[in-house]
DNA sequence: TCATCTATTGCAACTGCTTGCAATAAGCGG
DNA sequence: CCGCTTATTGCAAGCAGTTGCAATAGATGA
């Protein structure tokens, strides 16, 4: 979109972001926040958890989820599901990818944008669906298992 | 693949084909197959063990889902995740088929084989990747949502 | 600085699904 | 029909994630 796209994500406005909209800067979500800003691309939930919980001994699941939420409506994460249907987060700024994984030797890889478009233009060719390419990990054969069975 | 593809899948057959691989027969495997018979394309996880309940009132989570195990192996179902990652059972014998989800308005609907193949052409072309469709929920926005947003 | 409003937290319970383990019971051979 | 092997069951505990609710504590205005 403009040129600080690629440029870490300016996490210092969480905060002003969160009480522009009359929502609160608490230490919990601080907590939230920095295991984030530590994290190369992508977490799990059950993650953020614990790696919150080597910060706070007394992190709650409940309220770390419940942050995760508001921060993926002020689009600072993007959620999605792996290959087992787990949840598992998208950092910014992390340019949307997608992935694929192989139910057959379990390796798990990403697909850049490029990549992604050709299959965006078939379902946008088909239906005028616009996928959301980061939201679900695409299962099947990766080349070596399909060519072998 | 043959000329039965579309008749009612012969689920007498289970107990032979279990036995055949030294598995055994048990009543409670029969419970599930009895919901999976009566199950019209698409079962969560979940509802097999609610209908399973229904007829036979101790039935117990673990022993349904590892049936459903065993089925998938035998290939009388295909599991997968919904939208939001939960379990998902596709019955046979119903075609092999794909799902799209509306992020925004939030409703599911089907792809059928042609419209899956343009997908899994796409993916074919640039990694080799023979995707299973059936296996996850894609997610994204309805042409209607797209456009307004 | 204080009071007020209400967003947020922590708790406890619950859903969906999985796993280890001891007891049970298919199914085979005699 | 009996006994043996071992697949399967049921249980209990656990993981990932969600939800309702009462208590707490940010943020704002006085």
């Amino acid at each position: 979109m403009n040129a600080t796209e690629s440029l870490p994500v300016p996490w210092d406005s969480v905060a002003d972001r969160l009480r522009e909209r009359g929502l609160r800067w608490t230490p919990q979500r601080r907590t939230v926040i920095e295991v984030l800003t530590e994290t190369d691309g992508h977490i799990t939930g059950a993650e953020v958890v614990e790696r919150c919980r080597e910060r706070q001994r007394f992190t709650t699941p409940s309220t770390v989820y419940r942050t995760l939420d508001v921060l993926e409506q002020l689009g600072f994460v993007r959620h999605g599901h792996g290959a087992d249907g787990r949840e598992e987060f998208h950092v910014r700024p992390i340019q949307e990818h997608g992935h694929l994984h192989c139910a057959e030797c379990g390796v798990t890889w990403e697909i850049g944008r490029a990549r992604a478009a050709s299959v965006a233009d078939a379902l946008r060719a088909d239906d005028g669906f616009e996928i959301e390419i980061g939201h679900v990990t695409l299962v099947g054969r990766c080349r070596k298992c399909a060519a072998r069975g």
